[in-house]
DNA sequence: AATGAATGAGCGTTCATTCAT
DNA sequence: TATGAATGAACGCTCATTCAT
């Protein structure tokens, strides 16, 4: 991995550019984070969140009307950096399949440097929560992978495979591999995850590629 | 999907086998699987459980130790049915790639027939619950997955890739398209399925193949 | 001491002079008595009782119609009991001084061989059971001692005391030593427990004597 | 009896001097003392300790990590304040028999004025509370009256005898007259407990003196 | 007579949320 | 804006008691 910086500071200094109009807001989200990644949302009730924020229960609530909306607003700052991180070095004039081990290894590295916010959002998928928020945020990082993939497609660098095909490929090999390595399973450094990649690409790569 | 039993019945009976001793026990099970996988564990308080289960909370007690005990038992049996379902019609004289085919689709049928048990597990994984048990259910499972990949790799039926990287491609895709499925983002049905793992072979099978 | 019995064997078979009618309901009993003795009655639920007893929870409904029945026949046993040892040598053609350390050390004894006696007695008395009951066995064993606390006084033995005064000296002293014994801050044989009598025989002695 | 000023409101006010912080805190622990005394342990939930109190269940919890310190914590106030009032007009300038009298009197009058103090303190006592704390404040107590047994001892003025027999001897009686006068069987006044304490005098007191 | 599974009211405790300051 | 004491509904769990067998 190229990046090296702590997971935390990382995090917490891409937050900065979105909610640097108050310091405790962030250390709200933050704490919330933390939390949550290590104890689940069973525990990390608001007191505790507060406290690890060093600020008092009531605060939060000036901020975020309900623990749900705190939850949904982290969700939704999680996804941002997510979208900017996976992304952050695309361009459409490199080569196909290098923007695609680039777009694979950017979106497994962060969930390896960030844990917590895989935990998190683990824990957001499989909870009540995503069932009333079909997020904006989810929509649009969604358009982006279907443009690349349908790029891809279109310029006969991968089979004709369905979106709905290619996505759960795609996502489900980088989730399962971050959590492999975050579980201590395996120890995957940026060769063993090249290696995943190519699985991957492999299987989508068009024949004649 | 040649299998249209509903989820819950098709559960209910492959549990009776090892819960016929007690119609409540098994009531009490299916129970916290079904509000589990609706309500996540939050949303699930044994008042509850015992209410759907038709019995009185404190019944629950005579079953199980605690709520953490009944979880746990909870998985067991899933992981049990998994491993066995997945399994169910697997035989070494069969072309491995067929054999990789069923097992995949087996694994991803079964999830998606049992939506609760696919929520229940992720919820189960992404707990504080697993950190203190390494799960023997698991071991063995993961035991037969790297017995059938060794298997492949040693007949030259697969590239020689490290467990560590197929176990994640493996499981990941199926989990992410099941769970694709289940939302109701796209409705797989047994070719798409197909479609689905092919990706997964033409990524992990031998050049020679 | 003189009788060295193992303390529950004691009480155990002086229990079956009024029991043998059934042992399930002595076991019931003494069952109680050992688990509120060691763990008071919070400490001392039906099912245990039961399961310690060796017989269903349900069978000691046979035998007494609720805990409190139960509880309360147990603090007649051991009311006929304390008043049986206490005065089973007593004899009015005893020197009266004799007598009178006689029953103080009989009773202290018998406290101190049945540990559990006592505390399932003070358990008791500070219990809201004894305010609704005012046990004859209790009146009984007063109208005892008063008898004999007037011989003494009507035969210029001891000082002429209201018997409401001696009441508290003899029990008081009798209760506090036998639980300074047992709490194990000191352990009294029958040489010091004669000392603790004679501080209470030269406080109430008449001055003549 | 000297100090005629009703039980609650004088332990309230000996207790404002170290409560004032908090009128709840306070209120919570003169209401588990009132139940406590009234209904015992088991008759004393927390909803009602709270409602009594006049706050809400949950705030009890800003005071006591748990009803089990609650109940420790209140056990020290009662100790403190015995402690306190027993030695309160205490002086070894004193003549000692008069010292005697004053002490004996000071804690007898304490419980009688204050009777939900000695039930508490007998349940208490007759918990498994006391197993994991053999409170400083009681060695403090045990330490004070051994000097004043000691002194007594060595001038003279008492029979030469073991601070053990002496301990239940006192105790012993004054528990002993205080349940008798709370029990309504009888109704002491200051000279009749005077009474009481000249025959535990006459008890101990050397020959000589 | 004896069982023990079943009950459900009630317990000690937690925690999202409110509000007087 | 920020606090944190206060709230009370809801939780996991216990246990005296019942009753079909």
């Amino acid at each position: 991995m190229t990046n090296n910086v702590s997971p935390k500071v990382f995090l917490c200094s891409r937050m900065n550019v979105q909610l640097e109009h108050s310091d405790k807001k962030e250390a709200i989200l933050l704490s919330t984070l933390d939390l949550i990644g290590e104890n689940g949302f069973h525990g990390s009730p608001m007191s505790l969140i507060a406290k690890n924020a060093g600020v008092a229960a009531g605060t939060i609530y000036h901020y975020f009307p309900s623990k749900e909306h705190l939850i949904f607003e982290l969700y939704e700052h999680i996804a941002s950096l997510i979208k900017e991180r996976m992304f952050k070095d695309d361009n459409a004039s490199l080569p196909y399949k290098e923007r695609f081990f680039k777009l694979w290894i950017n979106l497994c590295s962060f969930y390896i440097q960030n844990p917590n916010a895989l935990t998190f959002l683990e824990q957001y998928y499989s909870s009540p929560f995503l069932k009333c928020n079909p997020s904006q945020k989810h929509k649009s990082f969604t358009n982006e992978m279907t443009r690349f993939f349908d790029y891809g497609i279109d310029n006969n660098y991968l089979k004709k495979l369905d979106f709905n095909f290619l996505a759960p490929v795609f996502h489900g090999t980088i989730l399962s591999t971050a959590k492999y390595h975050i579980s201590g399973r395996y120890s995957f450094n940026e060769e063993s995850l090249l290696n995943v990649a190519q699985i991957i690409w492999d299987g989508i790569k068009a024949h004649s590629y």
